[in-house]
DNA sequence: TACAATATCCCTATTTAAAGGGATTGTGAA
DNA sequence: TTCACAATCCCTTTAAATAGGGATATTGTA
């Protein structure tokens, strides 16, 4: 098994993203296969016959088919299920994902990023979800109330390094790398509630 | 009617905290006079009263008397009212305010956020709320769906220029700053849906 | 017609965040 | 008694955001 090849299926309408998607892996000098599906039909066996470890799929064509989806994920552990998004996509689907691709990444992102999720992270990926410490939620609330790194360093009276150590940590474990992405992901947490 | 000087009623159950600000306005070297009251009680005399134009109001103090609350906010239009808050707040909450001050802040934002809300933008301030236009609306979204500010202006072929502008106006007609402040004010607007 | 608002673009300086490294201490489980 | 994890702290470099300034063109309204 050639671990150093990065298998991976694209379901998604587009065309032009398909071959776009395929030059830059292509200049990327990295050895990647990608082969390219107009939707999710079929998915099934074709994970099964070849030795792909890596789907990217774009989450409109979950419409409808969530129920397939989860059952294929399921069916399929091993696999690195990454979201290609063109615009917003509501983060309650996006979770269902271990990654998201964002179109309008930049090449070099998008090659460490897939290099990232095909490599031996996905032990990791699959372990999720990992609940966050305490310590942890408490960062993750100042910073959904607003604090810079600086200023939750000064009200928990430790140093910005330890802030900077923790939010690491909290962008790993949920696998969300903004702001709002993690707002979200406590709102439906239930780590803080709306509406109180 | 010294235009110089600004008038401050601290609804602050913390003696520590009335302190704290006195010392820090005080060092300021601007005109400032203050006055401290524990609870919501007689505000509403004592805004009549005397010639205030800013309340600073510790929100935990609204528990149970937001009616006296949005009732003293209507007696009294002119007035700029301030939240003072220790940590997180439901936004939803300090959306009834006109502007937040976390006690954790600078002295030097303090003041300068308190001068500037006690100054001629409470113009501004009142006619608020202000819509977002549908441009802004736009770079909202994609801030939540977590694209910097070059990926927005990439996504829709405009200068980063035109996408910090857009997001100062948006920061101006809405008064938050943070973008999971923003996050959960989309939320709350119903620009964006959870659980579609 | 003048004015306000919108949308676009530009600049500098300063502050933060992100991404990659590290390290140490304590604790509890295999 | 290792080993993993949590919590703390430190470093560098690059990228991005913030806070002030501006400007121009268009559109709709008072």
């Amino acid at each position: 098994m050639d671990k150093q090849r990065t298998h991976i299926i694209l379901i998604e309408p587009s065309y032009i993203v398909f071959e776009g998607l395929s030059q830059i892996l292509l200049k990327s000098n990295n050895h990647f296969s990608i082969c390219h599906h107009t939707d999710l039909k079929h998915i099934d066996s074709l994970i099964k016959k070849e030795n792909n470890n890596v789907v990217i799929l774009n989450p409109s064509m979950l419409q409808n088919r969530n129920n397939d989806y989860i059952k294929l994920k399921n069916n399929h552990p091993s696999i690195s299920w990454v979201a290609l998004v063109y615009s917003y996509f509501d983060q309650e689907i996006l979770r269902k994902f271990d990654s998201q691709i964002n179109i309008t990444e930049p090449p070099k992102d998008i090659i460490s990023k897939i290099l990232k999720i095909a490599g031996p992270q996905k032990t990791i990926t699959t372990n999720r979800p990992v609940a966050l410490t305490e310590r942890e939620t408490d960062i993750l609330l100042h910073l959904i109330d607003g604090l810079s790194n600086k200023e939750i360093a000064n009200t928990l009276s430790i140093s910005i390094h330890t802030v900077i150590s923790h939010r690491k940590n909290i962008t790993e474990k949920t696998g969300i790398k903004s702001l709002p992405g993690l707002t979200i992901y406590a709102i439906t947490k239930k780590i803080i509630q709306l509406d109180a």
